[in-house]
DNA sequence: TTGCTCAACTTGTTGGTACAAGCTCAGCTT
DNA sequence: AAGCTGAGCTTGTACCAACAAGTTGAGCAA
């Protein structure tokens, strides 16, 4: 009743590739080759079954194998287009960083001086804090923590979040850090002038594809991973804050700068 | 000849998710909740087709948005498994490294005291710089450096790939940098008895999904990125090297250590 | 001109079938 | 006992059909 149409090699018989792949390669070589530039669309599914002599679904493997990739986007109605990728630099060991560590005002800043336009969302919570935070701010699994989170978008595009936990015992030194709404001053600079100075920190980064939650608030395509930068900072005597930055990985990189860079810097023609 | 049979709600008229979505929920979900542990066999396509009353088609692109994400992976006759991630901690900003900075050396000694054992294969090139790496060592797009490549492994596993490259102009002060064959005392500490010595360095580090090409060196499941390092290096005057290195996202960790870090280090005891 | 509707495109979802190919193990052969 | 073979499981590839839903633009109506 369903007969199997010759399943014999008609391309000289060299392939051992899977048919879906091969579509999957040609396009990529196609885009590789400046064929389709970034932004440009794709020929439609319709289109590619001719060219391919396949099926719907066997172009549409092809095609998504590619979009897992991050190569392309689909939306419906549209069609498929080329990814065009545009990133935002991130300078995570500045020597002010040290003092006045990543306040919202750095980040306005920086985007500013982009010529973009900074956005963001605040949120303040008392919670427990999550296995990963409690180890690096040395206090029990499970105690108490002041979260002040942050959405931050640029010219309203999601970027990234910003998960900061300060450990209990510091609420009673510097009670400001539970008010809701942001301390215009940096909270870094506010537990300076507390006596709380931050000496040194150790980040952390690490890649992952993003969980739905993730994906939902940074509107992350498929075939994107997110960049999780951990910094955890320290006075002389203890860990006084841990921030989990969730970075879109398709906006962002982060940049560190040790030592002597004069050469570097000398004639920033580039 | 072909009934689209009744397309209405059976689940009390509230999902508006696409049936394979709440399939990956479902599935996401026990997997979180612990129902299914790291390295345990899911359930099979067709017991799957039972439990969530649909096709084969439906239940695949549900398990696919799973493998997408790098939650489980799927082979061929043996049925699909949870993934497991174990980390590897990479640190990036040492102090010693400034000095003797990434040898092979420091490579196979973090290996070693990790209880693994290390491998890597090894080879050097003439080539024409890439355009990415020919800014970075402020030299003409299209002029010739010395490529040294490293693929990495750790218990036979392909961990990372390093691509080092020197300038032309350095050639002629530092001869065996073309010597195919580990410099045993490490380049950097090679260069430095020359003379030349390395006193700053600028990272930058990205996340993507790997290219084919990065999937087939480094063994990259579906689902799993890659994290990109490049490591350029200063002399006071000019830019001495540039290093790319190639990461498996599921399997490193970068660390930074910037500051007075004494708080954390005093008490080691987690 | 403005605004609406609808046809004609696009991709998204879901159902089906058939066969290829990898893995395991029981059970037979040697 | 050792080794082979094949049944029966698994996922992989490829095809077909139907309808849902988002987008665009031509063309008609106000």
């Amino acid at each position: 009743m369903y007969q199997q149409v010759d399943r014999v090699r008609h391309d000289g018989g060299m392939s051992k590739q899977p048919k879906y792949q091969q579509v999957a390669d040609a396009l990529r070589r196609d885009i590789d080759s400046g064929t389709y530039e970034p932004g440009a669309r794709l020929p439609s599914e319709s289109d590619l079954m001719a060219r391919f002599d396949a099926s719907r679904n066997t172009v549409r493997s092809g095609l998504n194998v590619l979009v897992s990739q991050g190569l392309i986007s689909s939306s419906q109605g549209l069609g498929y287009a080329v990814r065009k990728h545009e990133v935002f630099e991130l300078n995570a060991s500045r020597f002010e960083n040290l003092t006045f560590p990543q306040n919202g005002d750095a980040y306005s800043t920086d985007v500013t001086n982009a010529g973009r336009r900074p956005h963001q969302t605040f949120r303040v919570e008392l919670t427990t804090a999550p296995e990963y935070v409690a180890q690096r701010l040395k206090v029990d699994a499970g105690s108490r923590t002041v979260l002040r989170f942050c959405h931050r978008f640029v010219d309203d595009v999601p970027w990234s979040t910003q998960a900061t936990h300060y450990p209990e015992w510091l609420i009673e030194q510097a009670p400001r850090l539970t008010e809701p709404g942001d301390i215009a001053e940096g909270t870094t600079r506010y537990l300076t002038s507390l006596g709380i100075e931050q000496v040194g920190y150790a980040d952390e980064i690490a890649t992952r594809m993003p969980t739905p939650e993730e994906a939902r608030l940074l509107d992350i395509a498929p075939g994107v991973p997110v960049l999780l930068w951990t910094r955890t900072g320290y006075s002389t005597e203890k860990p006084i804050r841990c921030t989990i930055t969730t970075l879109r990985g398709d906006l962002n990189r982060m940049n560190y700068e040790i030592g002597d860079l004069s050469a570097r810097d000398e004639n920033e023609s580039q």
